[in-house]
DNA sequence: TTCCTTTATGTAATCGTTTGCGCAAAATGC
DNA sequence: GCATTTTGCGCAAACGATTACATAAAGGAA
């Protein structure tokens, strides 16, 4: 049975012969209003299986709760973290979250942005997408007054709040500890992409080398999208060197993947002779055989502080607070991959044994 | 600069010397307004930076272009992967998704169902949660004439659309294979949940069985919560047996990751001594070490048919065309974790060479 | 009694679009 | 040249909730 006719406040109203007006108020529990009435109100309203209409207060009130949420694709691991870590502190506050993907592309972000705004949303946040080297259509966002908060892939050509981690650090991290292990001749994977979380890691990579006076080698870095192939393509290319590394640091999990893979099947020892490390503690990372020293970049975490600075902006949207920048400590991951150290003395063991 | 007054047709109609609705008819290329006109409107429409309200013409139309995705948490790979393809989809047909997470809380469901209708949504997508058994929130969208399609993990006790995979040929075809591959003595870890998609897996592990005329031995059925942990301490429970199984089939991958790191700690090997599948094709079940063989449920797919099907049901609101269950073939994916004849036949040959 | 609060509710406008109906003017038919 | 159709647009009422302002009744103070 479908109920033909959508029971409004004025239903309510009637049938208790008050006005429509006394019935919102009743609803929104305003103190003008008899506790008598109320419960009344909301007895009736239960009675006749009344659903308010928030499009009805969002036209009126001139907020919707909903806030648009705008990412490269939502299947990847770390996309997919921080979108949950956003739904779930947004829930909390009784708003909805419209989630759009770019697929990192410029187009499809502007579009996605304009769609989000004629929607209304209070608010968006967003991981820009790749090729996005103009940002016209997030000035837009800002411009109209609408809070705009930027996570991971952001950029200082907006003036907005942004949530990203130190790729600097964990990229130092990376190198200092693979330095410790023993490593002199460590490769790096990078993007040639103008990202700026791989110039970072790239930063971060180089400075270690320095800081730790080892000699920066160029044909060590290589540069590619960082996918699985793409790190089998980069390590075949490292294997072919006069001297191989004796490490590699992927700024993807994917690339360093696609390295351990050619190194396996070319019975290269993981991390005897080559150690690995990969970027971003994507779950797969600790299934490998050897597990893959990464670092995490805390993406639940992420999107949970994300959303928690986007609706701090919400809240005092008259009083113009100022865009902070808010930079997350990652966290390195050690595991086998690296720790050469550890499987040398395991290596000693086991020959004892024999 | 915040541009104060938002702009609306009236604004547009003004400086035209026409009427809103004039400039509402042009805008929406309505037949009834010369070329002339429609061209001016969007001219000035440009010029003032118009934003179509679409919660005013949502409230007008009772059609908000918008519709809720329920899944129990966005970042589970598969999850992640059909709400992907649910937004290309909607995206494509002009329509926004409003993501939803119920951590496979009754309760949760409950209130995200309300909200959503609340959000005036023009139809709802959802895999229902783990520990709902009773489906009168779900029933009570049905009724109000909302388009409503379960994916996944859905009931029968609802007259509405489905999308699934036969999970019933999917185990099948996995136990199938491990006889095969010369497995006598298969394990299977399942769920002690009411949840159809392991009820079914299970069935097809002892129709597989039968149908071989293998002997069921409810020793090697383990029940668990099909995490890491679980497989781990299921393999355990599956050692400590006089006899140990030669297959293990989990209804999970995480659990048969659980199982493999077991097995390699134990140094018994896989597939040789024991041969391990897992269900799910999680994009980790390739990285490990063997690869995992599983069973692949097309998750972006099920995303875009599910969109489809339900698109189809919003178009055809009025004909109340009947509810479609749609079951999709799971794929096979054999990976090195099973193939015992391969394994043995490579044994051999590094035994030559030796 | 009169005036002033206080309390509880009603009136009506508003948010921005859409659309049925109506009405002129122009175009067409005969 | 007159009747009829077509074309192009305006008028005004929705959609459902909210809220500033008004109002009426009741209670209190003088």
């Amino acid at each position: 049975m479908i109920t033909k006719h959508r029971v409004t406040i004025h239903d309510i109203a009637e049938k208790l012969n008050i006005t429509a007006s006394t019935v919102s108020r009743a609803l929104n529990d305003s103190p003008r209003i008899s506790d008598a009435t109320k419960k009344a109100v909301q007895k009736v309203a239960k009675q006749l299986n009344y659903q308010p209409n928030n499009i009805a207060a969002a036209l009126r009130n001139g907020k919707s709760n909903i806030i648009g949420v705008i990412v490269p694709t939502a299947d990847r691991s770390f996309f997919a973290s921080v979108v949950r870590g956003i739904e779930e502190i947004a829930n909390n506050l009784n708003y909805k979250v419209i989630i759009c993907q770019s697929y990192d592309n410029y187009e499809k972000e502007l579009q996605t942005i304009d769609a989000l705004l004629n929607a209304r949303v209070d608010g968006i946040i967003a991981s820009i997408g790749k090729n996005t080297e103009q940002f016209d259509h997030y000035k837009k966002v800002v411009e109209k007054g609408i809070p705009l908060v930027l996570f991971d892939r952001t950029t200082d050509a907006l003036e907005v709040s942004q949530v990203m981690i130190d790729d600097y650090l964990g990229a130092y991290k990376v190198v200092e500890h693979l330095i410790k292990q023993g490593c002199r001749r460590i490769a790096h994977f990078t993007s040639p992409k103008k990202v700026s979380v791989f110039k970072e890691r790239l930063r971060g990579y180089v400075n270690a080398l320095r800081d730790y006076d080892i000699p920066y080698d160029e044909d060590l870095v290589i540069k590619s999208n960082l996918q699985l192939e793409d790190g089998r393509k980069s390590m075949e290319q490292l294997l072919q060197l006069d001297q191989m590394p004796d490490a590699v640091f992927s700024a993807s999990d994917y690339g360093a993947m696609g390295a351990m893979q050619v190194l396996k099947e070319r019975k290269i020892r993981i991390p005897e002779q080559v150690a690995l490390a990969g970027f971003s503690n994507d779950p797969f990372t600790s299934f490998t055989d050897p597990p893959l020293t990464t670092v995490d970049q805390l993406s639940i975490t992420m999107g949970k502080v994300t959303a928690e600075v986007f609706f701090e902006h919400l809240k005092s949207i008259d009083k113009r607070n100022i865009a902070q920048k808010i930079v997350l400590k990652p966290e390195l991951i050690i595991r086998k991959s690296t720790l050469r150290q550890e499987a040398l003395q395991e290596a000693q063991l086991a020959e004892k044994v024999h």
